[in-house]
DNA sequence: ATCTGCATTTGAACACGTTCAACTTCGGAC
DNA sequence: GTCCGAAGTTGAACGTGTTCAAATGCAGAT
């Protein structure tokens, strides 16, 4: 149960390329031919490996799947730069890089399903609040930093400050939205992330508004709370577990 | 993959007791044991049929929590009736109907993640957007619908209209948030609905501001859209499946 | 050259959820 | 009373994720 690592450190250069050799398989696998059918017995026999040779560099398929996060947030990222350069309102920045994340997520939507799912329980080292997955968390904030920070709009110091989650929040939620659609070509999400944003512009405007300040500030201190309290400091993990399997 | 139906109908009394047979015993055991503990087997073991009998009765074992959600709504509307009838303003009345949930789900707290893994996974007749488990979104709306319908708050019509559904999701984001608390007795949980309750109070005072009209007509444009989105019609189901598997 | 210790690798084994073809039960039609 | 068909029931079998004790490979010390 301690297995907070997201895999078995490798300590030598050959270990290296097998991990790597199985990671790349295993995400090849996942695009072709989705979750389900992309079994562990599969992935280590098209890597040319052992079951158990596998399991010693990823301590389950869920830790397959945390890789698969960082890599398509780092394509998202990538994708990103170019609309951050050129656009300078909050509002046109967002709408961008909101349908890039979409279009970067599009070619995994079928088995983005299972993907939320594991995502979504507590004990899982994947969820979006575990500390396992803390460094893939702060980059995809650290993205929405990026895209608040120098942006012109006149924004209230406390706001701006928690901007940046709420906006993590916000794409979370898009994304969930995202995995239920299943509209043509994903037009709903689309036509959604549209009106959404143009309706957090008008927020923020309206939150921005002195007469909303006690509000405001009252719900921003929540924020901050609830921030704090899922994302646990980095000491004690699982403080308790009840059968010790998995 | 037809399996639209939550489980197979029993044609005959003595169906019909084996099938509650099952559902106690299962009940019984997610709640002693937890969710990973508790496998079809040892349910069937212990309530002393076959394996296969089990499996006739509730197509899976996430049937078998279908019949959770439902039980723990019942509990939870009973327990709510005391409140709803002693309280009249929106906020007294919300605020006992929360925490009351938590009450409610308090024992399942330890499997309650599993619980939302599963629901999670838009394929899973689970999720509470699917198809399936629409009796039972249906049943807790409708106790907010209650909620909101003869408080004596001024609320403008549209808004008061979509209110019960948007006071569902955030009751389900609340359940979201007690999954991942791990604070004694659920203290945290308890104080986040203290204060969004509040705050929600002040929000809908606010929306209903004559001065809000236009955004508000916006942003409840789009929450209509996105719930007919997300609950389709009762005719075709799953257009299209993959494997054919599970 | 041999030994020693650790990283890497193996494959059998386990428990699980799920499927399915065959068996049993039983109430009513003849 | 016998038969029939549908409902109920069984248990073996499959494929899965995961575990583990043992085998292998390899580098540096002796």
């Amino acid at each position: 149960m301690k297995s907070a690592k997201t895999s078995t450190a490798t300590k030598t250069v050959k270990g290296e390329q097998t991990k790597a050799l199985i990671l790349n398989t295993a995400l090849e696998m996942l695009h072709e031919r989705g979750y389900e059918n992309t079994t562990m017995r599969a992935i280590a026999e098209k890597a040319g490996v052992s079951l158990g040779n596998a399991y010693h560099y990823f301590g389950s398929k869920d830790h397959l799947i945390q890789a698969f996060y960082q890599r398509t947030h780092e394509d998202h990222l990538r994708a990103s730069q170019p609309a951050l350069q050129r656009e300078s309102s909050l509002n046109a920045r967002l709408l961008s890089v909101m349908r890039l994340k979409i279009d970067t997520l599009e070619p995994y939507h079928e088995f983005a399903g299972v993907l939320f799912q594991t995502a979504a329980d507590p004990h899982s080292p994947l969820n979006p609040f575990a500390h396992a997955s803390a460094p893939v968390r702060r980059d995809s904030i650290k993205l929405f930093e990026g895209l608040v920070a120098d942006s012109k709009a006149r924004i209230p110091d406390d706001l701006r400050a928690e901007l940046p989650y709420l906006l993590w929040l916000y794409h979370m939620g898009i994304i969930l939205f995202w995995i239920h659609d299943t509209s043509r070509k994903r037009a709903r999400t689309y036509r959604l992330i549209d009106q959404t944003v143009d309706l957090l512009d008008r927020l923020i405007s309206l939150a921005s508004n002195p007469l909303m300040r006690p509000v405001r500030k009252k719900a921003l201190k929540l924020v901050t709370e609830l921030r704090d309290d899922l994302t646990p400091k980095s000491s004690e993990e699982e403080p308790k577990a009840a059968g010790g399997h998995k």
